[in-house]
DNA sequence: AGATACAAATTTATATGACAACCTTCGGCA
DNA sequence: TGCCGAAGGTTGTCATATAAATTTGTATCT
């Protein structure tokens, strides 16, 4: 009567791990200068009470994190602000709906700004790949499948559209946000409101789509917004619905 | 007759290196299911001919990057969604022009946007924040100091005043990529010039500023976005003007 | 038969010692 | 002074051993 569900991360303290923390503690709070010579290995585990092994893995894992550079020979350095250590989301600190407005406050501006540029520098393949991506949205819905993938190719689509492979990236990473938790994913809905629901998101795509073809950057870029704060009012609603109706 | 500069950061190929770059490949390229066990760590080795000490410190790296669990006594798996890993801008496919540009056309969108929340959200600590930063800005150029951390305050300031902290984290982040490099650095237009750069970049902080305070979140975003195109058009001039005057 | 308890095998986590590759420094030598 | 090379220090890699945790198989009891 146990094998519900595995804890499975419950970040079981190791040495290494403790290791990383209070390292990064010490170089990010501790405001060391870039460039800084950490102490050597040897010291570093006498001063933490354990093995070099343990030292290596954690000088490794701040390393990956871009925090440290190390130069055979030499030492272990911290790293210079160019290459800092990576962007990520909070995700332990905020809950699925307060995250989800946060995330989707910054599409808001950051998608409106690539609807523009992407009706300024679109060219025919681009074009292309919207129209496919929306014909794939209208064969889900009608097969009331999910279109969330497809969904994401058109708003990628217009990222690659600005040929600035940072909205690329960026979008990609977001994406993992904007996936709604499973309690969303059942049909709580009537068929018929979600079908509703798809027709209006699919007007905005086309709305968006026609203005990035025309190379209108300010309709593409309103057409955007309103996209975008629709799906946060949708998903708003749908989380209200499913609170007074669990 | 070589000093001239360390290459530094030449990645010099290490055992370990190669194994993460690898097993990165085969994890993400290769599009290995959540969840996936990886070999144990003895066959790692065999497999790349390598000792464990660096199967254990690429396994490390990874972990760090959010690609993989390890479980004592279980194995090392790929993560649950691997979305895991950070956003990470890549600065070395990108010049520095190029990469500046790219920059700021994330900052654009993503900053007038939060000139408009903040607008809409700032409450009279937030006021204050900005106006010290507007002050520190001004001290600075009188002494003809470098005004960079006083500028950022401000923009981070407005950030803050967005109630999202994804804003401000963000911020933070892009904040490495804005640093003139250090050829930009050294004063190679005239203190006159500079001055007059410095009164037009205030005038449109000001302008910012009120739009905030009055809360006016059209005006907000409308300034914000002159501001970071105003910047974009003076780095792009100093970059040619360097060009032709090296 | 089925469930439980215990032992064995497997696997990661850590420790230790050794050597190689590389860097820095300092003293000798021209 | 300026160059060079040896010496020491530091990270990178290897090998082996042990601890700790998980998984699996087996035996025992009901």
């Amino acid at each position: 009567m146990r094998p519900m569900r595995q804890p499975q991360s419950a970040k079981t303290a190791s040495l290494a791990r403790e290791l990383i923390a209070g390292l990064t503690r010490q170089i990010v709070a501790g405001g060391l200068e870039a460039g800084t010579r950490l102490p050597t290995e040897q010291k570093l585990a006498g001063e933490w009470g354990v093995s070099r092994t343990v030292v290596r893995e954690a000088v490794a894992a701040l390393r990956a994190d871009g925090l440290l550079v190390t130069r055979q020979g030499s030492g272990a350095f911290v790293a210079e602000q160019s290459q800092q250590r990576p962007f990520r989301i909070d995700a332990a600190a905020l809950d699925s709906l307060e995250r989800m407005i946060n995330v989707m406050e910054l599409r808001l501006g950051l998608e409106a700004e690539a609807a523009s540029l992407a009706a300024s520098r679109r060219n025919a393949a681009d074009i292309r790949r919207m129209e496919k991506a929306l014909l794939a949205i209208d064969a889900a819905v009608v097969k009331s499948e999910r279109s969330m993938a497809a969904d994401f190719d058109f708003h990628l689509a217009i990222g690659d559209a600005t040929r600035n492979p940072v909205f690329h990236d960026f979008l990609m990473y977001l994406s993992h946000f904007l996936i709604p938790r499973q309690s969303v994913r059942q049909t709580t809905t009537s068929p018929e409101a979600q079908a509703a629901n798809a027709r209006v998101v699919q007007q905005e795509h086309r709305a968006i789509f026609a203005a990035v073809r025309a190379r209108d950057t300010e309709a593409a870029r309103a057409a955007m917004r309103g996209h975008l704060i629709g799906s946060r009012e949708r998903y708003r609603n749908l989380l209200d619905s499913l609170e007074r109706a669990p």
